[in-house]
DNA sequence: AGCTATTGATAAAT
DNA sequence: TATTTATCAATAGCT
């Protein structure tokens, strides 16, 4: 369809190439309307020419990704499957461990042992016999602290009790002084101070895991 | 170029529109073809036609989803970013949930327990006092069925014997009376079946869940 | 970019 | 649905 015909092979002439790129672009962008058109079809139609420049057609009232998706369906092929592959197997793989451990989540908690056969039972009752076994441990062990705990408190209750006793003998002592009239001055230096030293209770801590 | 010009318009006729998709259909993949040769372009062509059959033809040397990277390059639009994003987040979501019950499982199974606060414990102490327990009565319930299964094969077994005894009667009577003579040809016919009937046990199911 | 001779595509008929 | 054919449309080579 021209002044001669041609061979259908790479024009080598880059300029002729560039120009029958050009118009044969705009035959196929106007076919590719006119079959939406007239048969309402739906066309995807991306070129690219061989300088890189892209021109793309896509029937209206659709998106490329519709039209690919409809493809991915029609095809079968795998358009983004292949991209996102790594992703989809990850998926795939958690979701597997993910029912695996439900299963084990749901015998442990004494459902779905229907679907067992006796045999299957014996190690889930020993693992929840053994998990008992730790969580009564870790009850005992804290148990354990709160009587250490107790005694400590109690040790230095007496401790306090005793030092307090001790002020309350050396106080009588200065009051009786004060009486006489000696050491007026250093009582007026440490007035809210009359203890030689503060008491500081030392807690051991109960909380040194949360 | 046709009998007569058309106007580019919805082809109401539906015969006519299929034929002139056929056609043009056609039409359009040659042009795309020959793009490519002959100025060597890359061409993505997808077409759906109004009855949902799709063509295509793809530049050789090339997939689509070369051509779709390179639209996604060149047109910056997003093609599967949405896809992906959905994966990911899928991903994110099920190993959250992979997490808690990998924490739920270690705990049950004991392990785990020093992060835990003393009065987070006791759930977990019902929870598998509460499995031990249906994993328990399961068990029973499976023995009580190995006891009735026992129960019901001795009573078995007394039958038998009974039955068997029943014959051993018979049988020395019959016997007696071929001494004398009587019933020959009948022995001669049932050879291998000395008795009236078969005994056939019938056993409860040990396996009615596997 | 336009022009036009010529080939190619295709609408209608078969 | 495939083929034929008259006609229109696309375009190769030229300017």
């Amino acid at each position: 369809m021209g002044r001669g015909k041609i061979e259908i092979k790479r024009i080598e002439n880059s300029t002729n190439r560039q120009v029958t790129y050009s118009k044969r672009r705009g035959g196929i962008l106007k076919k590719a309307k006119e079959i939406t058109v007239l048969c309402d079809a739906q066309v995807s139609l991306v070129i690219f020419s061989s300088t890189g420049k892209m021109s793309e057609y896509c029937s209206p009232s659709t998106e490329l990704v519709k039209i690919l998706d409809r493809y991915h369906k029609s095809a079968g092929k795998k358009l983004w499957d292949a991209k996102h592959e790594h992703l989809s197997n990850e998926v795939e793989r958690i979701k597997k461990e993910n029912d695996s451990m439900q299963i084990k989540l749901r015998q442990l908690k004494g459902e779905d042992l229907t679907s067992l056969h006796p045999k299957e039972l014996i190690p889930i009752e020993e693992a929840l016999q053994n998990g008992l076994a730790c969580v009564r441990s870790k009850q005992m062990e804290y148990l354990k602290m709160l009587k250490k705990n107790e005694r400590y408190l109690e040790e230095e209750n007496k401790r306090l009790s005793y030092l307090l006793h001790q002020q309350q003998l050396a106080m009588d002592v200065n009051v009786r002084e004060m009486d006489h009239g000696y050491h007026q001055r250093e009582r007026e230096y440490h007035p809210q101070m009359p203890f030689a030293f503060r008491v500081q209770p030392i807690q051991p801590n109960l909380h040194q895991n949360k």
